[in-house]
DNA sequence: CGCACACTTGAAGTGCCTCAATAAGTGTGG
DNA sequence: CCACACTTATTGAGGCACTTCAAGTGTGCG
């Protein structure tokens, strides 16, 4: 199932580049792989992302070796707001699948906000969405325990993904491995992979060949005391507005966007 | 020792109300005592704080009476950006000590924001300063032990209040209680005491009656895998531009900051 | 088919927690 | 200035959640 989002201002007059990316007015739609790396620290960032498919994950790598995941990009995410203070990246950003994305200059980028009201609610509703998210990451590295970590994160993830039925059924991709999650939860992988098991056997959630299925959200929302959308003020972003907003500017053709589970 | 900021644009025309704070064009002196609420989840927030003197953090609080700290808000920070979108808090903020700080409408701060680029480059870089040292958080509480997380905390509070002399000592107030430090760090206050003491033993701190001096900054920085200002954008916020601009568009007469113990 | 990577399982260790009691501060009112 | 209440800091003993190390067992892919 595809959804088309955006209207185009100018399709005839994008101009295909030797990738096969198309680039006008500092946009240009660009593609990556699983596991390729969308910044290092210290580079210096010429552009910002909007991610329009597949996941990508921001972390601090210690001196030893020790990783802690700092942030998780979904499709409708800009990556990385934190690239605007001085454009230069502090942290590393991979890929975790292939990728498909707004590249926008940051000169672009900082125009279209000052011009556009419409673009800098977006800009600064999302940056206020990651600082949310993370406020409550930090609640659970400190004050939950293994399994309130991990429900909580699964929890997260299907809201932000908008993939939970009238039913109390939430599904969604799962592109994380037991790795990622220990490097999200500050858990090791072998903790991660108990005490998924122990979920499992307790009838909360199935996860296999990357599919995650939670059986009853409002039961692994308590667990996790996990603070729902319904509630506050919604944790998901706006893919369709933020791609309206840069396609415009862009004269990129409608860029298509894989349906989502959500609609399953 | 005191120091004077900020220029005065009417200080005629301002006006003292009952409280002895004065008050024009949405922007107000305001004092509070330790142990206030500056916020509470739910509450509608007309203003924004910039912290003049003293602390103030920003905690959530699960159900069951687990307890998170998810920010320190030191002078010269602005609490809280995150009431910006939709005015509405949704932690806790509780003044630690004493406070002075400047209370400034939502409408007359996004004001500011939309006519001044100086007031906006300075919002820009605070929430930049918070969501940085955020992520530094994520990772003593995912992947730091307990003296790293105290070292790391102690090497962030000396640096953001300014307080390392050319020796490689620092010193700074230390206001916060060890169940305090126990709610930023993740641990229990029987741990962050033990801890505490092994690093006294060690030689690495000193700290007694609220005041706290890191004996070998160096030393402290290795061990807590900090990343200092030194080599990166700084982590410090510039308390006298923040003023100069809101006082300007108050009338209000010029503020004085207490001397800080850097410059002892 | 075989290599690489993710996942799984077991056994043993430890860092931090829990419970509980005492001591030392700190502020308040008489 | 002392007596009282309350919060903060300290210390001890025991337990558990999570880690570490070390083998396996799938499983996808060229």
């Amino acid at each position: 199932m595809h959804d088309t989002f955006g209207l185009v201002a100018e399709p005839a007059a994008a101009k295909a580049d030797p990738r096969g990316a198309v680039a006008l007015a500092g946009v240009a739609l660009d593609h990556r792989h699983a596991n390729s790396y969308l910044a290092r620290p210290g580079d210096r960032m010429k552009h910002i992302f909007l991610l329009i498919d597949g996941w990508a994950a921001r972390y601090r790598l210690l001196s030893d070796g020790r990783r802690q995941i700092t942030a998780l990009f979904l499709p409708g995410d800009l990556c990385d707001l934190a690239w605007r203070d001085g454009g230069k990246a502090v942290q590393h950003v991979i890929a975790i699948t292939a990728i498909r994305a707004l590249r926008i200059e940051l000169g672009t980028f900082e125009r279209q906000i000052e011009c556009d009201p419409g673009a800098r609610t977006i800009v600064d509703h999302e940056a206020h969405l990651l600082a949310e998210a993370q406020c409550e990451w930090l609640v659970s590295l400190g004050r939950r325990s293994a399994v309130e970590r991990l429900a909580h994160l699964f929890c997260e993830l299907v809201e932000r993904i908008g993939a939970v039925n009238a039913g109390g059924v939430g599904r969604c991709e799962m592109p994380l491995t037991q790795i990622d999650m220990a490097d999200i939860t500050g858990l090791t992988p072998v903790h991660v992979n108990r005490t998924l098991q122990q979920m499992r056997r307790s009838g909360l959630i199935e996860l296999k060949s990357r599919q995650l299925k939670l059986r009853d959200f409002a039961r692994i929302k308590k667990i996790a005391f996990f603070r729902s959308s319904a509630d506050n003020p919604p944790l998901k972003n706006n893919l369709p507005e933020a791609l309206k907003v840069f396609q415009t500017i862009s004269g990129l053709a409608a860029v298509q966007t894989q349906g989502r589970l959500a609609h399953a």
